[in-house]
DNA sequence: CGCGGACATACGCGCATCCGCATATGGGCA
DNA sequence: TGCCCATATGCGGATGCGCGTATGTCCGCG
């Protein structure tokens, strides 16, 4: 059996949501929702240079987000569990709320003494 | 009419990810779920420092995944979002998954060249 | 067998973030 | 009002990450 302490489950998992924290890398999934692509779609598609986009690409396939397959000379990327897609989805569905929440108002503005304050 | 650009709306889903991208911060998520508590309560559950704690809280605070309500002299934070939550698992779901399957393998020996040799 | 295209990786820089430590702020209570 | 407790914030050193540039590797093809 395996011993996994949850400071490692811990870990592991920061380390997945990292892998998320990106705008390009967001980016990509978004691309890889409904078709895989290869590197140079996804370079052209997110308007990053190629060694930038192997490399995002290359932090979600270590993280087991996205997955590489050979199609000839090109490798094409996809989508390695859904449930991430769900994640991703549910996190855009609380920023959205914030944002037609909060309208013009800045983000940088939720300080604690305004929030301490109203109550 | 509010104007987002698809870039800022990326840049702050990732700002929300990223939020979420460290083990004390998902730990204090964890601690969340079912009640409110205390930031001595966080501090001494995730053994953390109160200042360490405090500031982890000022991120998640920051980013509308937790808010703070005042009780006394102290501060109860609580979740803001459950969507979050469910994220969250989610996430989890995902590494557990990985686990599973990949037993007492490194993670970090999910590097492309042997990827792409088992096609 | 050598060439070119597609992709991955090494290196270095600039910048943001993390953390411990010290200190400030703010509310409750005598 | 003044003290104490709970919490928040400022500061400096160390670490990590995104990115551009240059180079390595693999594949298919002539």
């Amino acid at each position: 059996m395996e011993k996994v302490t949850r400071d490692e489950v811990l870990r592991l998992h920061a380390q997945i949501c990292k892998a998320l924290a990106d705008p390009s890398r967001l980016w990509i999934i978004v691309e890889l929702r409904h078709r895989s692509r290869t590197v140079g779609d996804l370079s052209r598609a997110i308007g990053a240079s190629q060694p930038m986009t192997s490399r995002h690409l290359a932090v979600l396939r270590e993280k087991g987000i996205v997955q590489a397959e050979r199609d000839g000379s090109f490798v094409r990327y996809s989508v390695a569990d859904r449930r991430v897609l769900t994640a991703v989805d549910l996190l855009l569905d609380v920023l959205t709320t914030q944002l037609a929440r909060q309208g013009a108002r800045s983000t940088a503005a939720r300080r604690l003494r305004p929030a301490l304050r109203s109550a």
